[in-house]
RNA sequence: GGGCCGCUAGCUCAAUUGGCAGAGCAGCUGACUCUUAAUCAGCCGGUUCACAGUUCGAGUCUGUGGCGGCUCACCA
């Protein structure tokens, strides 16, 4: 996307840079010591009438009126308006400056804050520094940088252009961080395992392969941790989370990203009722923090996250959502032939499981804007959940949707390692049917489960999803920085 | 992978039925000491995504390819 002809844009700026070095002016000086940020002083304006103040940031706005120009610098923070008088900055100066700066250009300004005739708060410049050239133009100022391809590719100019890009960035990381604290509040100590395995598992995904040269051996890139958040809770560290990427070599959409941040957590003497209730304190809590209010919009629609969230079983769901009590078709093939008495079209080569996911994701899912959680899961779609003690067909799972998406997935943790034994052979199994996303057996995480586990709850939760519900985006590409796109020849 | 849509100046967008490729912003020159999408005058700026084809003539029609968006499939 970066023309060779943009040397004709360039060449006016390079002409300025060549003035500067005869001025013998750093372009690229090393520091600049300020004392304000452009929302601090303008926040803070009564207190710092009067007194010099230093600010730095970007040229975003420019308007010279010849012996005076106003031109705006954007900080983090936000904008402050420079007012350079030429009677102030002295005539050569003043020239100098107003020749030699572009748009784009970094500066740093110092002087003294007044009030304009509409009542902007502005800084009267004493003295004006270059900090960096920039050879480039800046995107159209009214308009912004529209091209989704090249906001994605050069994030750094929708950043600069769309200041609500930044400010969903800058949500990310408070809700991130929110995260952490209220996992910490709770006593869970954050961990970091391993992102290169020799064995992957904990989800159904197709993995990332790759090598490692020393040890001569063919490694993955993890689909999830579970796994190995689960060998911690053996070993004793009893509430244990992990927040960082998964990567899972599928397709992409509004909802996936190749890589993206998964949140998991292990709380050991718990069940998926008890997780339950932690999940829709931590949003709630979320939302409050970051947002300052529980309710909010997404797709139009108001979202309220205040606990407690509806439950009901996936079986419920499925009747209400689907009319098929998926109970009463105990087979694979009684099962498809009541989908299809409905006109509903069946997946020749899903399982029963994979089935009633299917009736879920398509007539359940979507409708589930308000905070919902779809409880006990059939054991087929869950090798690693602890079977209900009443129902060995059913498992202690859970999921929360919330606008329509799937937020987090949670259950009362497999620990008997016979059963668990039996459902890695099961999903071995499934894999010779052709299904490629089952889990492969791991006997290193058998031995494991044989040391003795506690009874442990566990949660994952899909931090991108959160993130685009609290800021009220459509596509898991407007939260990730940098979304996967095919690389450009 | 399928379907639909898009790709024109650095940016945001026009271009009638197939008939001279345009505007605003940015840039350059000049005027202007409270402007804020500053204003005013002038100038510069194009491989219309690429390649082929139809045609007297293609931004426009056809084919192939590229990239992107949406969507379906896929994705517990």
């Amino acid at each position: 996307m970066v023309e060779q002809h943009v040397d004709e844009v360039m060449a006016p700026r390079l002409e300025k840079l060549a003035r500067l070095d005869e001025a013998h002016v750093e372009p690229y000086p090393r520091r600049y010591e300020r004392t304000h940020l452009a929302a601090g002083a303008i926040a803070r304006f009564d207190s710092l009438t009067g007194r010099e103040i230093r600010v730095a940031g970007r040229l975003v706005s420019w308007r010279g009126m010849g012996k005076a120009t106003f031109c705006h610098v954007a900080d983090v923070s936000g904008r402050l308006q420079l007012y350079l008088r030429r009677d102030v900055l002295g005539t050569e100066a003043y020239d100098f400056v107003t020749k030699t700066l572009d748009l784009g250009d970094i500066v740093g300004a110092e002087g003294t804050l007044f009030r304009t005739r509409t009542g902007e708060v502005t800084l009267e410049v004493k003295r004006l520094e270059l900090l960096a050239k920039s050879l480039r133009p800046l995107p159209e100022k009214w308009h912004g940088l529209q091209d989704t391809e090249k906001r994605y590719r050069q994030r750094y100019l929708d950043l600069i252009a769309n200041d609500e890009v930044k400010q969903v960035f800058v949500t990310r990381s408070r809700v991130i961080s929110s995260m952490r604290r209220f996992l910490e509040e709770r006593g869970f100590i954050e961990v970091e395992t391993p992102a290169l395995q020799p064995i992957y598992g904990g989800a159904a995904a197709k993995p990332f392969v790759t090598y490692h040269n020393a040890l001569d051996q063919t490694l993955f890139l993890r689909i999830a941790v579970e796994l190995y958040l689960k060998r911690l809770i053996v070993g004793g560290l009893d509430r244990v989370y992990e927040i960082g990427k998964d990567f899972r070599n599928e397709g992409i959409s509004t909802k996936h990203n190749p890589e993206f941040t998964m949140m998991e957590c292990y709380q050991a003497y718990a069940d998926y009722k008890d997780v339950a209730q932690m999940v829709e304190m931590m949003v709630s809590s979320i939302a409050a923090e970051v947002l300052g209010t529980r309710q909010f919009a997404f797709k139009g629609e108001t979202i309220d996250v205040t606990p407690p969230w509806r439950r009901l079983t996936l079986r419920e769901a499925i009747r209400e959502g689907a009319g098929i009590d998926y109970v009463e078709y105990p087979e694979r093939e009684s099962l498809a032939e009541a989908m299809r008495a409905k006109g509903i079209t069946v997946d020749a080569a899903a399982g029963r499981g994979k089935l009633i996911d299917n009736l879920l994701s398509e007539f359940v899912e979507p409708k589930l804007i308000q905070p919902t959680f779809l409880f006990d899961y059939p054991v087929e779609l869950s090798p690693f959940a602890k079977r209900k003690p009443e129902d060995a067909t059913t498992v202690e799972r859970f999921e929360a949707f919330v606008g329509g998406m799937e937020i987090a997935n949670a259950f009362s943790e497999l620990n008997d390692p016979r059963d668990q034994r039996q459902r890695f052979l099961e999903q071995l199994r499934l894999r010779e049917m052709g299904d490629e996303e089952t889990q492969v057996m791991d006997e290193d995480y058998l031995v494991a489960l044989e040391h003795g586990m506690p009874p442990t709850g566990g949660l994952g939760m899909g931090v991108d999803r959160l993130v685009m519900l609290l800021t009220d985006r459509q596509s898991i590409r407007e939260v990730i920085l940098f979304p996967q796109l095919r690389t450009k020849a």
